[in-house]
DNA sequence: AAATGATTGTGAAATGAGTAACAAAAATAA
DNA sequence: TTATTTTTGTTACTCATTTCACAATCATTT
């Protein structure tokens, strides 16, 4: 498989990659060049080239690439043309929020269920996604899912993770603010929205602090 | 000024560090070595002593870190002891969701108003926070405002942004899913849910095959 | 008070990512 | 057809970050 030398850096940038191709072939752009497509994400070409040439030779010297092929090569390795379904645990207010985003419509990715311990939120549909109680999860046969939504509190991440693992899920996309310890069999992102403010915030004292300085 | 010469991976991981200290405070835990610390935030205890060693000589050789004196140190470096106000432009799911959320709790961070374009909003009050009119903003003076919350439509993020920027607001922690173009003055985070969902998949996927091969 | 053990702080080495430079190839223009 | 322009794919280089290795230092035990 060509896929294994993609370093982690380029792999990270392909869902905007396609994202943005999606977009140039909707309003019927044919071909773009790296350099145009750089200005649109705000990556230099020379990143772009080479991120696009860990597939082999994707476009044409002298023209650039065609938008139609390289979507469609993106598709292919982003989903392997498969639906990945996903499951969300925590119908709160970030559960409900992104239920109601729904990622299909881009994405070859839906969320088929959801999962949470309120009794009345149990049974009830959330944006046309049906509602479990989480006492079923460890006991469910969850091995068609790719991957859990985490938006429990922080308190309940860990087990509801281990869980989820018991059920047969592997990937976790972690939105509470805390590191999750699990075997090496699962892989975990970490969505941390407190920390990118925090982040911010402590970038724009301290870039302030330097012109004020210079 | 110690903080120039703090790489920007660094700089990164310190809210983190942060808020995982404020938790060993709150259980009574007044000392804590590297290696320890590196295994709650799954980050080598290496990469834990040379970000500290940063800011100068934090912990003491046999002992560790105490934990108060560390927790205060770095709230020092991240807000200077001062709130950060922020505001938040676009009351749908997501920006309702974060308003509910309130950073406060443990941050020197507020979100002190929203904007939005709904007339059906303007004027009231979502989890305690006024809603004032798009209309109103970029002849606002906020020049008191550290940062804005872009939870917009995506087609309508590079408006507001920049609507934002009049007023006086120069950070940026966009949520839609579209690459903003502003000013060198601005310094612009994006958080992108719908790629770190792709992301995932796409490692789920192709470390299973690298699994299979092997 | 001396010996032992733990743990930091830090140069040096290794890894990884981004950038520059440019030959090769194709497209386009003359 | 030939010349010129465009633009890729790739090699070499630079920069940033992580990891290694270990002396220096402090805490703890005897
Ligand atoms: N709301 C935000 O904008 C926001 C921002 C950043 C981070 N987060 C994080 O996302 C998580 C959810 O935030 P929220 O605002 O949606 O909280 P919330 O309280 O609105 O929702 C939490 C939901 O999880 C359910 N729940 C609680 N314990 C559970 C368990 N053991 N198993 C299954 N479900 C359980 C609750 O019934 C509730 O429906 C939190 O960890 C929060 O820190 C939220
Ligand atoms: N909901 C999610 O979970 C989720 C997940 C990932 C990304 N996002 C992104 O976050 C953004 C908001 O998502 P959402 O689900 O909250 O959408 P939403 O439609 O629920 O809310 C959008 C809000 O913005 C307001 N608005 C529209 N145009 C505006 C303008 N020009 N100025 C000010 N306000 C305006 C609308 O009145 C509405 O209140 C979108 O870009 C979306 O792609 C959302």
């Amino acid at each position: 498989m060509v896929s294994q030398n993609v370093p982690q850096a380029t792999a990270e940038r392909l869902p905007l990659y396609y994202r943005t191709l999606q977009s140039l072939v909707a309003v019927g752009k044919t071909r773009i060049s790296s350099s145009e497509f750089g200005d649109l994400v705000q990556i230099d070409s020379t990143t772009i080239r080479k991120d696009f040439s860990y597939f082999g030779a994707l476009g044409r010297k002298g023209y650039g690439y065609d938008t139609q092929y390289l979507m469609d090569f993106l598709r292919k390795t982003l989903y392997q043309d498969e639906l990945s379904k996903v499951v969300l645990i925590g119908v709160g207010h970030l559960g409900t929020a992104l239920l109601n985003h729904n990622f299909q419509k881009n994405n070859n990715t839906k969320i088929v269920k959801a999962y949470d311990i309120d009794p009345s939120l149990i049974g009830t549909e959330v944006s046309g996604t049906e509602v479990h109680a989480m006492d079923t999860l460890a006991t469910d046969d969850n091995s068609d899912i790719t991957a859990a939504i985490l938006t429990v509190p922080a308190a309940h991440a860990q087990k509801a993770a281990e869980m989820a693992l018991a059920s047969g899920i592997h990937g976790f996309l972690n939105f509470s603010p805390t590191t999750l310890s699990l075997p090496a069999t699962a892989y975990v992102r970490h969505v941390d929205m407190t920390v990118e403010l925090q982040a911010l915030i402590y970038f724009l004292n301290h870039s302030m602090e330097e012109r004020n300085s210079q």
